[in-house]
DNA sequence: TATTGTTATACTCTATAACTATA
DNA sequence: TATAGTTATAGAGTATAACAATA
């Protein structure tokens, strides 16, 4: 008797709405929206300019000024002279913003973490060998501008 | 020398990022959002109420008028009152929404199958059978009303 | 009274086009 | 002229609260 035949595309967009969803519920209890936190998620690590950061999440530019002057209202962001260039402004994460961010990364962690518990260790280690390999074999996107 | 220790909530986010952006990207080249694709994708197999699809989308009842209004005035969809109970509206797909929602389920599928091919065969049951049962093990999340 | 759905209102998110200031 | 970013405007998407109609 054949397998039931599971449907990798079916699967991999069931799984994909559902992590969305429990980020999205994760960062509303943090009234954040989705967007706010991913926002938050890049400059964890850096302080990019406005069409850096446009870029990484396809934005257009003035959608981007918007989202960052929402997040600046709320003490959440700053917008810093770039150095180099009288023109650009480089966005940093306040210490509000980071504290804000590394709460909701614990909850994701600790959701995602309870998520995968259905699978036995080796099974979680494949996932992720299987994961990390189709994501570093996509090609990206086209940018939209 | 140990392996370079992938993170699986990476892996899950990263993945799911991807997907997401893809679908996007194919829903807006239908001219479509990822939600009105969403909408006519639950609809391809059911003619439900407006309540049941708000649970089915995670938004209030009010957010949903506003969507099937814009889908009803694009021709997408349609509200047929219910024969049992006067109050209600099941909402339908025409045959207009539902071309365009094949168009878009064949163009994924596409993507996805282009996209899952840097992975063997037998990888990708592999993987599609960790994702089901991933899937198949969550919780569902607790609803918004 | 309770339930199904819509409407009024307000806010976030997004895009296009025009603009300012600097390179 | 070209580039970095903002502003004006418009529309989609979302929520809360109040409402209408039916159960």
């Amino acid at each position: 008797m054949p397998a039931p035949a599971l449907n990798l595309v079916d699967g991999l967009f069931q799984l994909s709405f559902l992590l969305q969803a429990r980020l999205t519920h994760i960062a509303a209890a943090h009234d954040l929206s989705l967007i706010q936190v991913r926002l938050l998620g890049i400059l964890r690590d850096c302080e990019p300019g406005m069409l850096e950061l446009a870029r990484y999440l396809e934005l257009t530019k003035s959608s981007l000024s918007g989202l960052v002057d929402r997040a600046e209202a709320r003490g959440l962001v700053e917008r810093v002279p770039s150095p180099s260039d009288g023109r650009g402004a480089n966005i940093r994460v306040t210490p509000r913003g980071r504290k804000l961010s590394k709460a909701i990364e614990a909850a994701v962690n600790a959701d995602v973490d309870a998520l995968a518990s259905v699978l036995p260790e080796a099974d979680r280690r494949r996932l992720a060998s299987l994961l990390d390999r189709l994501v570093q074999g996509a090609q990206p996107a086209p940018p939209l501008d």
